[in-house]
DNA sequence: CCTTGTGAAAAACTTCACAGCC
DNA sequence: GGCTGTGAAGTTTTTCACAAGG
């Protein structure tokens, strides 16, 4: 087999799974228990078990799992293994926040482009790459760039969404407050941090 | 009846809807479909009627939901109803990004307060708001401040977000890529970017 | 026609419990 | 003793299908 068809969830979950591992190979610890993983991630062992067990048998029983060989998995499945160039659209105060995110480089994230609509930035760098021109993306996806960090105001998104697919972006992660109609083939992730502020009222 | 139990999956869609419907009411409609607004959210519409009947049938037959009568009822169960204070931690270049973020509004947030721990930001305004020291939080439950946007560098996320519930702070927004550990009582919604940008490739 | 509201069916996901192995 | 891996059971969530109303 290649490996079993692996729930939505659990891909959801691994990008976790990956930040806590990488944690416990820092403390340099060879190997790591679901249950410790659970502790950490406030989850219950035998789902961090059912989940590793999607991609193959590889924990050691009594032990734990191979720390490296968790992380080359986890990597492998979610595509990560290789660096992946992305470009930054919006050199706002959030697309600063991004530019200088010291958080990328775990995932193998390289923001290699940066777009701004305005001349008074473009030509300007951020985060050590010069601001270009939204106006002339070029063929993004012809220079390895499949995947764009979109930060710029909710009634430009959409239209900037749909030339970044022409430009052969794959994948969009959206932080306006908005949502995007775009082809299906388009995998789009929108986060928006009032949306999430938004539930904990409920709850307190 | 108060109202049924409504179920996790479906508190985490309100806010959405809460944007949704939103929109639609500033284009001046005055009732939506549960069509109209699946398509808006890439959702099915038994979906959304089955989310809304919830909290009480006042839907039109033939005509849709009453959009006026809707974002009360979704302000209502979220308690989004009053505005709600919060507590910004961390004057970064994030931090900077979400004083001046105006999304909140909708929900009615209102950071009222700006911690940070360096001399060189103490004093200084953002937002509108001058930024105090972390070192001297007080208590921030009793000025009716139960929120807080915790973005400070990820070394620092728990120590400070331990002090925050101290201060009576109930529910926190965690922008730094770590868990928090914390009484159950606390909820706690993290964002991480990097993250969220962690399952792109996959799909991709 | 158009819609909502909802029980019932289906699907997806989580948890349990324990065999098997170190 | 410890821990993994997994079928089965349990739970939650989604989808369907259609009665009922404008």
């Amino acid at each position: 087999m290649r490996y079993r068809k692996i729930p939505d969830e659990t891909v959801r979950r691994l990008p976790q799974y990956l930040r806590a591992v990488s944690f416990v190979h820092k403390q340099g610890c060879k190997y790591v228990s679901s249950q410790e993983l659970a502790e950490r991630l406030h989850m219950k062992s035998p789902q961090i078990r059912k989940d590793l067990s999607y991609f193959g048998a590889f924990g050691v029983k009594g032990t734990g799992y191979p720390v490296e060989t968790l992380l080359g998995r986890i990597r492998e499945i979610l595509k990560l293994n290789t660096p992946q160039k992305a470009a930054l659209i919006g050199a706002g105060r959030l697309g600063k926040a991004l530019a200088s995110y010291p958080g990328f480089r775990l995932y193998g994230f390289d923001i290699v482009e940066v777009f701004d609509r305005s001349p008074r930035k473009i030509g300007r760098k951020i985060g050590g790459v010069e601001i270009k021109d939204v106006a002339h993306l070029g063929d993004l996806g012809k220079r390895g760039i499949r995947l764009a960090l979109l930060a710029v105001p909710a009634g430009a998104a959409q239209e900037v969404a749909e030339r970044l697919v022409e430009a052969g972006v794959r994948g969009i992660l959206n932080l306006a407050p908005c949502y995007l109609k775009l082809p299906k083939r388009i995998k789009v992730v929108t986060i928006d941090i009032a949306m999430e502020l938004g539930i904990l009222p409920y709850y307190v």
